[in-house]
Formats: structure tokens, C-alpha cells, sequence
DNA sequence: GTTAGGG
DNA sequence: CCCTAAC
């Protein structure tokens, strides 16, 4: 059987050890450290690692975490090791628990005066008969009393879906309760764990343990939606919990002994709703979490963006400037989005049908995760770290000029609208993405990259309605597609391609997402480049209530924005790149390299110091040099950023007078050779 | 496509 | 870092 063969394999080693039952006494406690430098991994990472451990199919992971043991941060593992190191060296071949490591402060306090909430007992069941040597038992126990369940759940969901998308027809059942209350369903996927630890058993049941592992037919048919999530049967005591040699539960760190303690079974056979009501199932990687910081200043750096975006706004261009403004509306909007990431795939689920509850509001305040959508309510699309969840309720339509004489009726007004936007509409939409104001051209860039996820840019980010209608009749009473009288734009720069979610409407207008031909996003055109955009992870979900949800959930450098290659050139052009400052080395190549090749060569200049730096173009090699030049002739007080030696400043006046110098002369030269010819 | 320069 | 003119 596959899953056998494939969990096998998975438990050879790495993060999530075969754990010799020998061994299993010997817990070791290690901590999930993500390499960022604030020490905050998100529980996605944490439970995507894990998952991914439990279905390893030969391979290991890109980047495996960095794992360190007990409170002295003793390195077990340090830094990322190749796959071929890995296969002779696993990172782990003992039992131990994983701690998610967050220093978040903001959750210390919840956390630490959170009710223990157990997490009963997992099961995995075959449905050939066929034993299954994964246990992938999860414990959560003690989060806040609202992250809890949920979160723990999340846990367990992640897990299941994993095998139950693998595996040839496993379940994982789990439960979830609060101390002292009843069992509850799921209701957010995409929190960030904090405080959880996943730890290795040593009472763990062996496979084919009548408890959990007992091979039965089940009428469960391998589709998402009958992944069923009963509560425990009597198994949420750490010490017949129910676990084969290789289980791994999740546990709350710090609260071990609690949970040991809490022993209650839970009988109600809640089922946890399907993770997707649309029966797909999507499984994100997701990325390292920096949540805290950019939690917790959300509010300034929302502010710092418009103050930024505003002196952006104070520029030439006009239309980008009615960009901006139309787009302030929803920059202003809630946003709720996870933490930044890295390497991994951030889901985006952007349905008008989620609704966020104001204690839930409160809870993203807190927690940078995305607040939990009412159960039920919302396709739960699970990532395997941070979402980023967009809820968007409504689409404007672009901007309209009309302009009728005052004699008009009323109803012909109405008329006049109608047709415009019935004409703008009938010739097909397009989703565009904007971060603040700017236009995301590039598909493939991740979200990391493109700042959506990182210091809560996601403030500014926006989705736009595209007609593919690109000319648009000129100033013309009985047109109502005239662009404004002082509109210095040329008409493929009509600002009726730059339209903003604003979340102020109805959700009735969600549906023009659809394609009104008949398509729907699953058929979204084309990226940027005009290759077609890999669609299995777009789709269009249908929710409960049956509204429709957009749902991103792009792969890891896969397209996120949807931009149609047609748009017109100021889209393409509205993506501002995320600034990335010059490090002191790269200042130090470039002087070098410019000492060398002088100052008006910056093409060599890139092939020769910066060829392997994508993101460095010539022009941006120029501009620093013109910075440069001008920061080493301004005093020290003035400088502002990452302070460059005054070597190299020096450096930098010195080959700049050679150059231009050189330069002079040559120039004195030519113009004397052509004054003679 | 590159370079230079203003913003 | 963007934009554009000029080549």
C-alpha cells in the first residue's frame, strides 16, 4: 500500500523520528526555531513540518528548521542541511517534542492564563484493512480560551488532510475541548499556533491498536468532504493516549502537566466540518511568521504606508494619483492577514461571504493571524501556515463619467449608468491587485517578496475590476465612458481599469468576480507573462451560503495577482518594487567595481559585481552610486540608513573624481576631433 | 537596451 | 526607486 510504503519512509528520520520504542522514554524537548531573527515560527510552519515529515515521500524538506533542545538552546541541528546530508544524518533520531518557540508577548499573558483545552485522541483508520503505521496523533492543550480549540484543531486538520490527501483513504478524527466545556467544531484554520509543542510519545499504541489503529472498512469515501472529525473515545490522557511507535501529538509547552491531568473523555462525536465545503482541499506551505512585531504595529505602519503612499501620491503622474485615492477606501478596510512568510505559499481567501465577528476582530488585533470566520460560514481553506485572508465584500465598478444635460430624467440616468457598466462588464472583467495603489505585475513573485505579507503592507492591498475594454469614447455627451475633461492621460490610461474592493457594498456585486461569460476564475486568463497561470490553486469556492469566495491560494512563487496581459501599460507599470536597501558589501562591490570600470558603464558594472543579483538592474546601480556619491559629500549627521564605512565613501569621491575627470576628457576630446572634422 | 538625470 | 529623454 502506498500510504504504508510513503509513511515509512516519512518516519526514517529528519524532524519527526521513527523513535525506537527503546527510546521513547527519553523525551527530549526541542524547539521549532524558524530563522528569522525574532525567534516566531508560526504553528503552520511548525504543523506543516510535521506534516510534511509524516508523508515524506523520499525527500526532505527545502529548509529544515532549525531545532534546538531544552532552555539553553542547545543546537541539535542547526541551519538548513542538504538532501544528500539528510539521508545519511537525520536531524533527528530521537524522540522529542517541538516546540513552537513565540516570544510573542502579546499572547504570554492569555497563555498563560488559559484553560487547558485537551485535545482527545486522533485516529487514523485504514480503509483497506490495511494497517496504517502513521499515527499523527495531535494534542493541543492550552491556548488561550479562544485560540484554543481552534487552533488545536487546526493542528489535527492540517494533519488529516495531509494524509487524507495522500493516503488512499485514511481519517484522522480528533477532538478538541475546553476545560469544563463541550467539544467544539473548528472554526478558524488559519491561526497562528503559539505555545504549542509537538512531542513524540512513549505510551503510544502500536499500530493496529484496537483503539485507534484497528483496521476497519469505513463507509468514509476518500473525499474531502467526508473527512470527519469525531471527538476522542476516552483517549485524551496523555497516558493512554493513543499513540503507535512513531505518534507524534501536539502539545501545549508549557502546559504538559496540565493536560496530563485532564483526563475527561469527551463523547460528543462533534464533527468538525470539512475543512472545505467545496470539497478541495488545499494544503499551503506557508511561511515563517514574524506576526508579532507586525502585529502589534499594525496600526503605525498602516499609517507610516498612507504617509508614505501620500508623499508616492505627490508625484507627476495623475493618474496614478486617482489610483490612489480610489483605492484609499479599502486600504482603510480591515484587513486580516497572518504574518509574513517565507518560502512557502500564503493562501489568500478572499470571499465576501466571511464574516468577521467583532470578538473575532478583537482576536486579530491580538493575533495576527486572521480572525476565525463564523463555523460554517466561510470555506475553510487550509494552509499549511499563515493565511492571508481578504474578505471582500464588494468589487466597485469602475470609475464612470457621465455627463447628461439637466433636462435628463432621472430614469434615464439610471439608463445611462446601466449601459455603462453593463458595457464596461460585458466585455469581461479582469483581477488586478494593487498594493498601495500600485499595480502587482508580476505574478511570480511570492507575497513575501512583493511586501503583501511583510510589515503589514497588506494594509494597502487591493484587488481591481479590469475591463478589458481598453478605448474608451472620448468626451461625448450621450457616452458615458467619457474620461474627464482634464484628463491628461491617454484612454488606455482610463481610470476604469483601476477599481478597488471596498468593503462597504453588498456582497451581491462579489458575483461580477465571475466572469460574465460564463467563466469564472478557475478559467482566469493568463499571467503576466502571458503563459498560462497554473490554476489548481485558483478557484472559485462555493460556500454555504452559496455565495462565492475567491480564493487565491497561490504555490510558492506562483502567481498571486491575476493580471491579465492586456492590461493596459500603467497597470503594468503601477508596481512599485519593494525597496531593498544596498548592503555594506554590496556597497563595497559596487565601489569596486566602479573603481574599475568607471561611471558610466553600469551595464558592465552589473555583469560584473552584481550578475547574480536579480533584483539589482544597472539603473539601480547608478542611483546608488548617485547616492552614494552624495552621502559621502553630506556629513556623517545627515546620513541617514544602514551606515556605509567611511572607507568606502572615500573610495566612492575618489573614483568619482577619476571618472569624471576621464569622462571630461573625453568629452573635451571628441568635441575637439568633431570641432576638426 | 543603455545611459543620464530629475524627481 | 521611478520615470523619462536621449541615444
Amino acid at each position: 500500500m502506498a500510504l504504508q510504503k510513503k509513511l515509512d519512509y516519512g518516519f526514517s528520520g529528519y524532524e519527526v523520528p521513527p523513535i525506537p520504542r527503546a527510546a521513547r522514554s527519553a523525551r527530549r524537548r526541542c524547539i521549532f526555531q524558524s530563522k528569522t531573527d525574532d525567534h516566531q515560527l508560526g504553528a503552520f510552519d511548525l504543523l506543516a513540518t510535521v506534516a510534511d515529515k509524516l508523508l515524506m515521500e523520499g525527500g526532505i524538506s527545502p529548509k529544515p528548521v532549525d531545532m534546538y533542545s531544552g532552555k539553553e538552546q542547545q543546537t541539535v541541528v542547526a541551519g538548513s542541511i542538504t538532501e544528500e546530508q539528510a539521508k545519511y544524518k537525520p536531524l533527528i533520531a530521537k524522540s522529542c517534542d517541538l516546540d513552537v518557540c513565540d516570544q510573542s508577548s502579546l499572547f504570554t499573558e492569555q497563555v498563560s492564563e488559559a484553560p487547558v483545552s485537551n485535545f482527545c485522541s486522533n485516529e487514523l483508520t485504514s480503509l483497506q484493512n490495511e494497517p496504517c503505521s502513521l499515527p499523527a496523533s495531535v494534542i493541543t492543550s492550552e491556548c488561550s480560551r479562544k485560540l484554543a480549540d481552534d487552533e488545536c484543531k487546526l493542528g489535527l486538520g492540517i494533519i488529516a488532510q495531509k494524509l487524507d490527501v495522500r493516503s488512499s483513504g485514511c481519517r484522522m478524527s480528533a477532538g478538541c475541548r475546553l476545560d469544563g466545556e463541550s467539544e467544539k467544531q473548528i472554526k478558524m484554520e488559519s491561526k497562528v499556533y503559539r505555545n504549542v509543542s509537538i512531542s513524540s510519545r512513549d505510551d503510544m499504541c502500536s499500530p493496529g491498536c484496537p483503539e485507534t489503529w484497528e483496521s476497519k472498512q469505513s463507509a468514509l469515501v476518500r473525499s474531502p468532504n467526508s473527512i470527519k472529525f469525531p471527538s476522542c473515545r476516552g483517549h485524551m490522557s496523555f497516558g493512554s493516549f493513543p499513540f503507535n511507535s512513531e505518534g507524534v501529538k501536539i502539545v501545549t509547552r508549557d502546559n504538559e502537566e496540565k493536560s496530563r491531568r485532564c483526563t475527561q473523555p469527551t463523547n460528543a462525536n462533534t464533527a468538525i466540518r470539512p475543512l472545505s465545503d467545496g470539497g478541495d482541499w488545499r494544503i499551503k506551505k506557508s511561511l515563517a511568521s514574524k506576526h508579532c512585531k507586525a502585529t502589534s504595529n499594525l496600526k503605525g505602519e498602516g499609517y507610516n504606508a498612507n504617509k508614505k503612499r501620500c508623499s508616492f501620491l505627490n508625484t507627476k503622474n495623475r493618474y496614478r494619483r486617482q489610483i490612489s485615492q480610489r483605492d484609499y477606501p479599502f486600504k482603510k478596510r480591515k484587513l486580516f492577514y497572518c504574518c509574513s512568510a517565507r518560502n512557502s505559499d500564503v493562501l489568500i481567501n478572499s470571499d465576501g461571504i466571511c464574516s468577521f465577528s467583532e470578538n473575532d476582530s478583537k482576536g486579530a488585533a491580538l493575533l495576527p493571524g486572521p480572525a476565525s470566520p463564523g463555523a460554517g460560514e466561510c470555506s475553510p481553506f487550509q494552509s499549511r501556515n499563515s493565511h492571508v485572508k481578504l474578505k471582500i465584500k464588494s468589487f466597485r465598478v469602475p470609475d464612470l463619467f457621465i455627463e447628461l444635460p439637466e433636462t435628463a430624467t432621472v430614469g434615464s440616468l439610471k439608463r445611462t449608468v446601466m449601459k455603462a457598466v453593463t458595457s464596461i462588464l460585458g466585455d469581461g472583467l479582469h483581477v488586478g491587485m494593487l498594493l498601495q495603489g500600485k499595480k502587482i505585475k508580476d505574478d511570480n513573485r511570492t507575497l513575501l517578496q512583493t511586501g503583501i505579507s511583510r510589515d503589514n503592507k497588506s494594509d494597502a492591498l487591493g484587488f481591481t475590476l479590469e475591463p478589458t475594454t481598453q478605448t474608451f469614447p472620448t468626451h461625448c455627451p450621450e457616452d458615458p465612458f467619457q474620461l474627464p475633461r482634464d484628463s491628461p492621460q491617454p484612454r488606455a490610461r482610463s481610470p476604469l481599469i483601476a477599481n478597488v474592493v471596498q468593503d462597504a457594498v453588498e456582497q451581491k456585486s462579489l458575483d461580477a468576480l465571475t466572469d460574465p461569460a460564463g467563466g469564472n476564475f478557475r478559467n482566469f486568463p493568463e499571467s503576466d507573462d502571458g503563459s498560462a497561470l497554473s490554476t489548481p490553486d485558483m478557484l472559485l469556492e462555493k460556500t454555504p451560503t452559496g455565495s462565492r469566495a475567491l480564493v487565491a491560494a497561490p504555490k510558492m512563487r506562483e502567481a498571486l495577482a491575476i493580471v491579465p496581459m492586456h492590461i493596459s501599460k500603467q497597470s503594468e507599470s503601477a508596481q512599485r518594487r519593494m525597496r531593498r536597501p544596498f548592503t555594506v558589501s554590496e556597497v563595497e562591490a559596487l565601489v569596486q567595481a566602479v573603481e574599475k570600470l568607471g561611471t558610466g558603464r553600469w551595464r558592465d558594472v552589473k555583469l560584473r559585481a552584481f550578475d547574480n543579483a536579480k533584483h539589482r538592474t544597472y539603473v539601480d546601480l547608478k542611483d546608488k552610486w548617485k547616492t552614494l556619491v552624495h552621502t559621502a559629500r553630506i556629513s556623517p549627521e545627515q546620513r541617514r540608513g544602514e551606515p556605509v564605512p567611511q572607507e568606502l565613501l572615500d573610495r566612492v569621491l575618489t573614483a568619482h573624481a577619476y571618472w569624471s575627470e576621464q569622462q571630461t576628457k573625453y568629452q573635451l576630446k571628441s568635441q575637439r576631433e568633431s570641432c576638426l572634422v
